[in-house]
Parts: structure tokens; C-alpha cells; sequence
DNA sequence: GCATGATCATGC
DNA sequence: GCATGATCATGC
């Protein structure tokens, strides 16, 4: 114990800060692992041996934290990715072991749960089926203690838990008797695995431990370093505008292929269809669907190809209608309406002579107001041939009616998914949507 | 290349 | 099963 610590023993922040460490590292690439590592095969392991190699610390074998001076309890976790490269957990987060005796004796103030786990070091994983430290730890660590209002669900689940004891039916427990805090099966699950007595009764019951559900550890995730585009004085002062532009700047004129190479992220299947999109949230920094500013900001990412000559090679698409609805609406209560009063952030590819396609730019647009005026005579014509009987698409404004926008079909088979008229019929779904050439236009200002 | 119509992929 | 956003297919 004479060595010193690269980290204070007693503070979770400097826990916390040689932690970061870890990031993006495999514990066999920043740990001097022992010769016989690859014959550890509980997969619980990798927690324990985060804190004997990389930490330099043996825990206590008590029901104290891990690092019990500073009251921290470490735990490694996996996740997985969805298609869209966003992270999910993999499983639960087993907190500790549910002693059914022991658990009739306490109170929630004292309770061992929270005395272990009220504080916890949460290393995340990026689970594949390889040794346990070869795995790659994916953001930043976090240290987590439970908001009060979590807690009071937690309680309350603590207790529901400890009652069924009480009632001599912990042999019944389930994970679906709580909202937050499981009581979830220990072990195998075989037929051989050891039963555990209960104080009031004489049935024996599976082992259980107390852990946390994997939709809480994913809202731990999704609120977990949100990435903000503004994250100091400078960025804010630069404005949001310039910021993007800076975020792009390195991959103007490269090809999607390329790009995709730079941050190592690879379409998941060859017709993925939000590709593109993940793409571009993750040349803005995340891995998520929102960006905190955006949101804000009311502004909404639009990706548009063009064509050799200019022209995208897709109208915009924008919300459907429903024909019941659209002849009491008022304009401005139309949820087109709506999104043409936003400002957009279309990020523009551009087709090349070679036929690559490659990121040209980004341009932050508002509609000008004449020409929402234009989309509100497309829409209130269509409101009107809608309450007239001449819902079909052959009556609707179509693209060369006007300059700026049209209606079209949208939405899967067309053919079964129908949708009720005023006056009766069945048609199938329709929406607004922008014309080519109009984009082109605006874009190219 | 355009106008028009139709369908796909994904996540909830 | 459905809403949403993305993309394809066809005829001219």
C-alpha cells in the first residue's frame, strides 16, 4: 500500500478524472495485464479488474463501495449501438445482491443499497463477444447518484421489494413488481443454482440481486454528455451560423465514402435509408438525434442532393394532411404551417462530374414571406377541392401548378392504406411538399 | 431530366 | 401497426 496513487484515493473527482483515461481505450491498452488474463472468464470480471490494473486497487469484500474512503462504487456496463449508431445498454446494471433475511431488518435511510451504490463510477462498453478487456469503453465515464425525484421511485420500489418478503413471497418476486429498481434472477438460471431461504417462509426462493432496468441506464445515456455545439465563450460569441460552418469546413468536397472513413462510421446496410442523416448529426459531434442548440433554436436539418446541373434530385417532403381534418383547419393552425415558419439547415451534397457525391455545403434558410404566402394558397386550394368533393390527386395542385410547392402521395402501400374523405371515400395519404426547382433556387442565392 | 406516383427502412 | 423520413420507378 506504499506506493502512491496516480489519483486521490478519497475524492470521486479525482477518481473521476483518471477514469476519463479510459476513454475510447480497451483495458488492455492503457493496463499491464497479468500473463494469465485469458484465462479469466467471468464476465463480471471486467469491473474487478478495471480497479486491480488500471486502479491499482482491491476493493473491499464488504458491503462497502469500492473505493470505500471516497464512496464510490465502480461499475462497468455494456451498450450496444442501434442502426443509427446511437447507444442503448445492453443489459440491466446489476447494483447488489438482494440477502432476503438481511433485507427485513433494514430501513430505507440506512439501507446497504444505497450505502454501496449512491454514488457510482459508470464506466460504459461497447459490448462484443471478445475477451472483457479487449472491450472499447465509449464515453466519457460519468459519475451517478440518483436525482431525489428518481430516488422517491426508487424508495418506493425498495419497498414494494422488501414487503413481498414480508410477506413471505420472495420465491415470487419478478422484475415487473417495480418501475426503476429490478429485482432481477442471479446466476444462470439453471436448475442447479443454489435457492436462498426467506424469513417468512419456508419456501426457498432464486437468488436475486437489486439492479437497474436497461430503459433507466438508456435515459442515463441519452442525458449523459449530451454534445452541445456551444461549449465555451469563444463558440458562443462565434454564433450559431459560423459554429456549423466550422463543423463542416473539414469535410467540404469529400465524398460520402470518405467522410465515412474520417469518422469511422459505415452504413449499416446498403439501403439504410437515415444514413446520411447519422452521418451528418455525427459530423456535428453526436451520436444522438437531437443537437441541444437546434432544438432550441427551433431549426430543422434537411440533407439535399443536387444534380449535375443543380437541381436536387428529391422535392422536400413535408407533413401529410388528413382529409377529415384539413377542411376545418385554419392556415395558421396547419401543421405545414408550422414547418415553413422554421428555419432549416439544408446541408447540401452535390453530384459530381464523375458521379461521386460530395458534401458542397450548408445554408441556413427561412422561407421568404411572399412565398409562404404562396404555400398557403396551395394549401387553403387544397382545403377547399378537399370540402368539394374533388379529393382525389387529379384535382390537387400538382408541380407545375405552382412555383413553390405541390401535393403528392406519401406513405407505404398506397394502395391499402386508405384514408377517409368528407365526403365518404377512401384515398390514399397525401402531403405537401416543395418543388425542385424552387429549392435550387432559394439554395443558390 | 422532369413530373408523377409508389414504396422502403426504421423506430416507437 | 403506424408515423416519419428517405428513396425508387416509370413514362415521357
Amino acid at each position: 500500500m506504499s506506493q502512491a496513487l496516480p489519483y486521490d484515493i478519497t475524492s470521486p473527482e479525482s477518481i473521476l478524472e483518471y477514469a476519463k483515461g479510459l476513454s475510447g481505450k480497451t483495458l488492455e491498452e492503457v493496463a499491464d495485464l497479468p500473463d494469465f488474463v485469458e484465462n479469466i472468464k467471468d464476465k463480471g470480471d471486467l469491473g474487478k479488474m478495471v480497479e486491480r490494473y488500471y486502479f491499482g486497487h482491491v476493493p473491499p469484500n464488504n458491503h462497502d463501495p469500492d473505493f470505500a474512503e471516497a464512496g464510490v462504487e465502480l461499475k462497468t456496463t455494456g451498450v450496444k449501438t442501434l442502426k443509427n449508431g446511437e447507444y442503448r445498454a445492453k443489459e440491466r446494471l446489476v447494483l447488489t445482491n438482494i440477502d432476503y433475511n438481511a433485507l427485513d431488518r433494514e430501513e430505507w435511510l440506512t439501507n446497504t443499497l444505497l450505502t454501496k451504490c449512491g454514488l457510482m463510477l459508470l464506466l460504459f462498453y461497447y459490448y462484443e463477444k471478445i475477451a472483457i478487456y479487449k472491450r472499447r469503453f465509449v464515453y466519457e465515464p460519468l459519475l451517478w447518484s440518483f436525482p431525489a425525484t428518481d430516488l422517491e421511485i426508487i424508495k418506493k420500489d425498495w419497498e414494494t421489494i422488501k414487503q413481498k418478503i414480508r410477506d413471505g413471497k420472495a420465491h415470487e418476486l419478478s422484475e415487473g413488481d417495480t418501475f426503476y429498481l429490478g429485482a432481477c434472477r442471479k446466476g444462470s438460471g439453471g436448475e442447479k443454482e443454489p435457492l436462498k431461504t426467506q424469513p417468512y417462509s419456508e419456501i426457498k426462493a432464486k437468488a436475486r440481486a437489486f439492479s437497474l432496468k436497461p430503459s433507466y441506464i438508456n435515459t442515463i445515456l441519452d442525458n449523459h454528455a449530451q454534445p452541445a455545439l456551444i461549449k465555451n465563450q469563444d463558440d458562443a460569441s462565434m454564433g450559431l451560423e459560423e459554429l456549423v460552418e466550422r463543423k463542416f469546413a473539414p469535410y467540404f468536397g469529400k465524398t460520402i465514402e470518405e467522410i465515412s472513413d474520417m469518422l469511422d462510421f459505415h452504413k449499416p446496410s446498403k439501403n439504410h435509408k437515415g444514413f446520411g442523416k447519422s452521418l451528418v448529426m455525427r459530423i456535428l459531434g453526436t451520436t444522438k438525434k437531437t443537437i441541444p442548440e437546434f432544438e432550441k433554436a427551433d431549426i430543422e436539418m434537411k440533407l439535399l442532393t443536387l444534380n449535375r446541373s443543380g437541381t436536387p434530385t428529391e422535392y422536400l417532403q413535408f407533413p401529410t394532411f388528413d382529409y377529415m381534418k384539413i377542411v376545418d383547419e385554419d392556415w395558421i393552425d396547419s401543421s405545414f404551417y408550422a414547418k415553413l415558419e422554421k428555419k432549416f439547415l439544408f446541408v447540401v451534397f452535390q453530384v459530381g462530374q464523375d458521379k461521386e457525391v460530395r458534401l458542397s455545403k450548408t445554408v441556413f434558410w427561412n422561407m421568404p414571406y411572399a412565398d409562404r404566402l404562396q404555400a398557403k394558397q396551395v394549401w387553403e386550394d387544397t382545403k377547399y377541392l378537399v370540402a368539394n368533393h374533388k379529393a382525389e390527386l387529379q384535382y390537387l395542385p400538382k408541380i407545375s401548378d405552382d412555383r413553390v410547392a405541390h401535393v403528392r402521395p406519401h406513405g407505404a402501400n398506397n394502395t391499402t392504406a386508405l384514408f377517409p374523405t368528407p365526403q365518404g371515400d377512401m384515398l390514399p395519404r397525401l402531403g405537401f411538399w416543395l418543388n425542385k426547382k424552387y429549392i435550387a433556387e432559394q439554395i443558390n442565392k
